[in-house]
DNA sequence: TCAAAAGTGTTCGCTATACACCCATGG
DNA sequence: CCATGGGTGTATAGCGAACACTTTTGA
């Protein structure tokens, strides 16, 4: 029998975390899913995630799955919904605090749990435990948003990085084409690239250019007001 | 002695909503607070809340809420965030989830608990109980970023309205000022406004062309992607 | 008759967009 | 030598920001 050992005057759902985990191979938007080792949804892919412990708060646990599940420490994360359905959980009730992060691919080495984690393309994800196919969603759908306001997405590329791998996440995330030309215009007139000369051969045909990030000129457009306009 | 009746495995937070209900009174943005009745922080000032029922989800929760305090069935609520700080509350751990209400200030009637109910000035208000000086703060800043994409400030006008009164609206919400002519030739261009040939006395000096907000448009342009500069 | 509120247009500069040309490379 | 990838520049239209005049009314 089970010990059931904490005792309250009103009744308390659980808490969990659950990380919508995204990266960028250079061509399509990915996210990280784990096959489920345990009942309920045993062997079905879910969200990385977990029952949030008394004495970390949401951010913190979060944090430890991510870490848990890709080895990295700080990636950009954050909490975007709350999801509190009845029934969610066939278990009790369970209401969950979802995070998604951005991570650079190339960086993710196996986490602990490594061995049932996989990433997927978002146009070809399996089907998902509980409702974290809802919550998926829902981080798409925040993730749009954010790009407009926030450089997520260098988050999601390497140090260095091409023209082109930028405008093909910034496509892979909003769903849409841009002119190559107008892309560079806009971003290099912003400001917030920093050009390196150096160059990198990513097709067989011509060497690109690499840019990096600009922090700094980012917090100061980001605090002069700001848009990114796509 | 306490009965303690319900038991669990694991330890569990305790979870709450809080609503920050807004409301525009034709000149500024005002919060309504409630005097607390119970310790802890008895007589002090807070966000309406409470806790979270097994079988209602946070959104049904925040609706309650909001209902017990305003009278109001369905005015505009959105969850913003998670409040998971682990001494939140000296009782127990509590975690909260926050909604912000747009209400319109002259449709809210005295609420079951109005009696110690109370409109606040954003910039007039009171110290308050628990973390909720930082909740407000994350309502606001949330508020002044969705202006941008949602037609929020018609859920915080009358059905029909000036456009003086819309432009304070918007200058109250995003800390701002605007030039009187640009808004007008702005917010009549993007066209989600329908001109009534009615006018009223707001000032003693000339009467206003009252407006009321077009849905229907503004649902296509949400459709068509859409920008609200400011 | 003057001050304050409110309604209406014009001009200018910037920027988003559409679009064309050149160079380098491998086959 | 040509197809492909990649770098750069220009012309135009539309929009945002700055700005001036008129009318109405109460004091």
């Amino acid at each position: 029998m089970e010990e059931l050992q904490y005792h309250y005057k009103y009744p308390h759902p659980a808490v969990t975390t659950d990380c919508v985990i995204f990266g960028f191979d250079g061509d399509k938007l990915n996210v990280l899913l784990v096959e489920r080792g345990i009942e309920p949804f045993k062997g079905c892919w879910a969200l990385p995630g977990g029952f949030l412990g008394m004495k970390e708060t949401a951010e913190e646990c979060a944090a430890r799955e991510l870490r848990e599940e890709t080895g990295l420490k700080d990636a950009y994360m954050q909490q975007f919904h709350t999801f509190s359905s009845i029934n969610r959980d066939p278990r009790e009730r369970v209401i969950t605090i979802a995070f998604y992060a951005l991570v650079r691919i190339q960086e993710v080495i196996g986490g602990d749990d490594a061995a049932q984690a996989q990433w997927f393309p978002l146009d070809a994800t399996p089907e998902l435990a509980f409702d974290h196919e809802e919550i998926l969603e829902a981080a798409k759908q925040t993730l749009r948003e954010q790009i407009h306001f926030e450089p997520v997405g260098f988050e999601l590329l390497p140090e260095k990085f091409s023209m082109k791998q930028l405008q093909q996440l910034y496509e892979a995330i909003l769903g849409v084409k841009f002119d190559r030309r107008n892309f560079y215009n806009k971003m290099l007139h912003i400001g917030v690239l920093t050009p390196l000369n150096e160059t990198e051969w990513f097709s067989n045909r011509k060497e690109s250019f690499l840019y990096k990030f600009n922090p700094e000129k980012y917090e100061e457009m980001k605090r002069k007001g700001f848009k990114l306009e796509f």
